[in-house]
DNA sequence: TAGATTGTTAATCGATTAACAATC
DNA sequence: TAGATTGTTAATCGATTAACAATC
């Protein structure tokens, strides 16, 4: 009876990266790998890959290790990632358009089937061999396509508005970049946030914290 | 002699939110809060609030809360935002591009004086009002302007080469979109990665757990 | 078999929450 | 002054690390 263990958003965010080491090791060639050898190429203990991975299940066999395509596989699956999903984009702009061509949508299972916009200038377009559609047409595409998440590349005030939409037309998840914080409002539906000011912002933490250091370490100098 | 405690990555990465919010609440027109009210609003205990904040100092007042636009400008001074800051992009395809347009650089103190691409094709274009210079160029940009940080919009093998470069050179942080994990490399330089395929699995794996909830919810009924 | 390495339990560490005295 | 709310200490909770028996 399955019960989904309560997985801890910490182990969660750490699984991407696990698939993303693994598809690395498994393109170079080698077949299996220890959690102490994994560890030190990834800057954790072998202590946390064991009890991470075993959230999920026992991957690996005594005195062998793990064997990496089969892990890469597992964790794949744990993500659910290859199931087949329908996204839409909502704003077309400069960060739309780029999160659009950028991604590797496919290898994750998604299809994009729609990308809107309310600019006129814009509307028209081809984004990634999709035709920009105006925002006043959303309803009769979800209607007829019913997507399961959307990219929101769209201002904070829009964002409010648009997600409720969404949510009542049956959207599942939202990658949400706008400057607003989605998850607060829902937690029945998926939500992403990517706030690529707080991030930079953190860098500039780090920079000036780093600096000061320096500054300290002359000083005692 | 001002010894920079060490302060947890959580509560640093928690200040851009802070400041966020602190920001909307003083361009409302609202002028102090509360521990507890700023809380409720951003799903979080006033406890770790009022921990959060006196990491850095005493910034409110008993019986009357915090000065919001007080607390904004420290919190403001605490991240460096505001610093002098010269930055370049690498890299100026669809995300270089759109990380350059949509970025409020100015605001957080950030001059942006280069951008650099391989491709013959992309150099000369304007980014932002920047020409496009050849990667070729990017040692006597560097001596001239002594760049602070790197934005990496390049794929992984040129990040692993350019960053050494730019380390020799003098960076004192990258904002890395890679598809590398640059931390591992260099302790004495901040980097903050932005994984944004990490973040879509990540989104992923919540609607897939979403829904495994849901179906479970039936079959219990 | 002996060696290696997992899966898992126990110990430690750190972060969050609660409580309350200090004080505006 | 009385009420409100901070700053800070103590208690709790959860996550990470260490240890080791199980086993390939």
């Amino acid at each position: 009876m399955a019960k989904t263990k309560n997985v801890s958003i910490s182990v969660i965010r750490r699984l991407p990266r696990y698939y993303r080491f693994l598809k690395e090791l498994s393109d170079s060639g080698m077949v299996r790998i220890s959690s102490a050898d994994l560890s030190k190429r990834m800057g954790l203990t072998a202590s946390q890959i064991r009890q991470d991975l075993n959230c999920f299940g026992g991957f690996g066999q005594q005195g062998y290790g793990y064997n990496i395509k089969v892990l890469y596989e597992e964790i794949g699956k744990i993500l659910g990632l290859g199931t087949p999903r329908k996204a839409i984009l909502l704003g077309a702009g400069n960060l739309g358009k780029a999160v659009c061509h950028h991604m590797d949508f496919a290898s994750r299972g998604f299809e994009m089937v729609g990308v809107f916009d309310v600019n006129p200038d814009i509307v028209g377009e081809t984004v990634n061999g999709i035709t920009v559609s105006h925002i006043s047409t959303l309803p009769t595409l979800c209607n007829l396509y019913h997507p399961d998440i959307a990219i929101l590349c769209i201002p904070k005030e829009a964002a409010i508005e648009l997600s409720k939409t969404l949510v009542s037309a049956g959207i599942k998840g939202f990658w949400n970049f706008s400057h607003y914080d989605l998850a607060l409002d829902y937690d029945h539906v998926a939500v992403e946030n990517v706030h690529l000011g707080d991030s930079l912002s953190t860098l500039c933490y780090k920079v000036t914290s780093l600096e000061k250091e320096q500054e300290e370490k002359e000083a005692n100098k």
